[in-house]
DNA sequence: TATATTACCTATGACAATACTAGGTAAATC
DNA sequence: GATTTACCTAGTATTGTCATAGGTAATATA
């Protein structure tokens, strides 16, 4: 499973305020119970999008959150990296200390990483707007 | 992460393999001690692969195991999901307990779906012959 | 100013999966 | 019958996921 339920959830709110007048402000509570997510999970969910500026967040009354931009400028691959961190498909593409140590002369290293740029163009190559298109 | 050590371990093993004598039987130890993975744990990937019939298992001294096709008969998505299970990348995928409530309304639904399709097509479409090949 | 409403922060816990480890049994060869 | 091998069952340490709990800070409204 290389999406958690962490990407899937913000995704899920992505969409949801996209779906909303650009303008207005939503609080979490009602973003919660239209997806049916946890209030208190969600809420480390929202922080992660807040901090990296993907959405506005106003505090007390009239507050919550809504987007910065216009769905189309996006991708799910942006918002799939924040928050799941990573979308390597095997640890073997990972660098750091994680990294595998046989890299170089690993047999299916050339395939991992065809994988993963493919993964990556798939999800770079979908914004939001194209989710709402959808069916 | 899609692809867990297990995934990757059985890959090795079966490169590993397909670079010996195809005739001739390789003791566990043996491949443990070339590809640094722990026997014991080694044991319980080469079980699975030797019950799906992946490979020919012989006991006792002289025994071990071997390939039962040619490299190019094994695709890299047939053992991949014999060791993973599944390769959805997301829980949405999922048929059965852990499924999803929501696919028939999941505005993403669809785009998992193409995602798992584009990967299954990948791994398919790759042999063990064709790693061998590489660079 | 007081109160309600909202976002934000830190810490903790339950659960499951992964990646092993331990110790035995069964089959084959010499 | 001794050795070498695969096979079987069980346990365990570690990690990550998916939350929950309880408080603090900011903003609006009365």
């Amino acid at each position: 499973m290389i999406v958690s339920t962490k990407g899937r959830y913000a995704l899920r709110v992505m969409v949801c305020l996209a779906q909303k007048d650009p303008s207005a402000y939503i609080p979490l509570k009602e973003i919660a119970e239209a997806e049916h997510i946890s209030q208190k999970y969600l809420e480390s969910i929202m922080t992660t999008l807040s901090k990296a500026d993907f959405v506005d967040a106003v505090h007390g009354k009239g507050g919550g959150y809504r987007l910065n931009r216009t769905p189309d400028e996006y991708t799910i691959g942006s918002i799939l990296k924040l928050t799941e961190g990573s979308l390597a498909v095997a640890s073997c593409s990972v660098s750091g200390p994680a990294a595998c140590s046989r890299t170089t002369c690993c047999e299916a290293k050339p395939m991992w990483d065809r994988l993963d740029t493919m993964i990556d163009n798939f999800f770079e190559g979908i914004t939001l707007a194209d989710l709402l298109k959808k069916e």
